[in-house]
DNA sequence: CTAGGGTTAG
């Protein structure tokens, strides 16, 4: 391996964040580490851990784990770290191979450091990659993720001329998003009627990107319009197309949501957890928690799995109904599955317990929450308020070693 | 080997 400055830098950053020596570990290991992972140091001792396995697992997990520990780090702010990070990629000898390269475009995307993307981009000469639309798309979707609406446009006209390729339908997908975001739903309109002239595929996922932006701008005939339109050229919607209806057309009743479920399954597709949170969401929002249970209960059965959203909704109105015993079994499940809610949802849970005098599964509740939130003093303070405090109070980095622990 | 849908309570 290459004992590159910047790579040591990385290891050493590695090594600070870290009170125990890191091990590698698989990458499917690591990308559930890193989705519960949400302090950027631990995400990128666990990123660093997998680093070693990078050539021989998937592309795409690794793509996938670089993003999370990217969004985790810029989430902080720390986008030096980003830098050194990504920066250290560049000595890889699979540099000069596109993908990898456009992996590295894409996160510094994602981190919203377009000038990074850029500059990454235009190395790509001195490196000796060869370029296609891979890149060029890499680029004009960290425009997208960087919020430079604008420039995608600009770019879209003079890189691959002037590099000499065609853009393909995804990089016209990520054109019409970028219309889209910049609040232009006509100018995505119009840019179809180029695609079908230039004979670029139009697929579902952009008639999606068009349709979702056309409801967000109040224009729902024109949405349906297009709906229509997509389904009549025989390009048919999937469940993120019918989710995107669902979304702007169920007004809140739960039996609109259940007819488009229908309407899903009968085209022959499986309705995802976006799908039945909409119903899950809309009976607890007109107080029928007990119906939104019932969804929940029979998910499995439906081939389906409540993500961290469904635990947060049902916890918080369970709550708010003062079942405040059901929200902690549905506290428990979500704690099986490393899905549990955000602080507020779970220190409504804690003080219900208490109410009602179930200091058992208050503590149970306290014991799991410390480990999601190690160093928190406003955890204690919900701890202490409650009379709950069991752990002697934070000293000198005790607490991240117990988390770090178990 | 890329682009689209939600992060839902107050």
């Amino acid at each position: 391996m290459s004992s590159s400055i910047t790579l040591h830098h990385v290891r050493n950053l590695c090594a600070a964040a870290t009170t125990s020596a890191s091990s590698s570990i698989s990458i499917s290991k690591a990308k559930a580490k890193l989705r519960s992972q949400f302090d950027p140091d631990k995400a990128l001792k666990i990123y660093s851990s997998l680093s070693d396995h990078y050539t021989t697992s998937s592309p795409a997990s690794s793509r996938y784990a670089q993003d999370l520990t990217v969004k985790r780090l810029a989430k902080s702010g720390r986008f030096t770290d980003i830098e050194t990070l990504l920066e250290s990629h560049k000595n890889d000898p699979k540099i000069t191979q596109e993908p990898y390269l456009s992996s590295l475009i894409r996160s510094y995307g994602v981190a919203g450091m377009f000038d990074h993307a850029l500059k990454t981009f235009n190395q790509m000469d001195d490196f000796g990659t060869p370029r296609s639309t891979i890149s060029f798309n890499a680029l004009i979707s960290a425009c997208n993720q960087s919020k430079r609406f604008d420039l995608v446009p600009q770019l879209f006209d003079e890189i691959p001329q002037s590099h000499g390729f065609l853009p393909d339908k995804f990089s016209y997908g990520i054109l019409v998003k970028s219309y889209c975001e910049s609040n232009s739903p006509e100018l995505a309109v119009d840019t179809l009627k180029r695609m079908e002239e230039k004979g670029i595929e139009i697929t579902t996922v952009t008639f999606t990107t068009i349709f979702d932006c056309l409801y967000k701008n109040g224009k729902s005939d024109e949405a349906e319009t297009i709906w229509n339109e997509m389904v009549m050229k025989g390009c048919l919607p999937d469940v993120a197309a019918y989710n995107v209806r669902i979304m702007h057309t169920h007004n809140g009743d739960p039996e609109i949501v259940k007819a488009m479920i229908e309407e899903i399954i009968n085209a022959g597709l499986k309705p995802d957890s976006i799908s039945y949170n909409y119903l899950v969401n809309c009976y607890c929002k007109i107080g029928k928690v007990d119906e939104a249970m019932k969804v929940y209960a029979r998910l499995e059965e439906y081939g389906s799995n409540p993500n961290a959203a469904t635990y947060r909704t049902l916890v918080y109105y369970l709550c708010r109904n003062e079942e405040f015993e059901k929200g902690y079994k549905v506290f428990k499940e979500s704690v099986k599955f490393h899905k549990i809610p955000d602080f507020n949802t779970l220190k409504l849970l804690v003080e219900g317990l208490m109410k009602k005098s179930k200091k058992k599964e208050a503590k149970g509740l306290c014991r799991t929450v410390r480990k999601k939130f190690p160093n928190s003093f406003s955890w204690r303070k919900v701890e202490e308020e409650l009379g709950l405090a069991a752990a002697p109070p934070l000293a000198s980095g005790e607490g991240e070693t117990q988390e770090a622990s178990r």
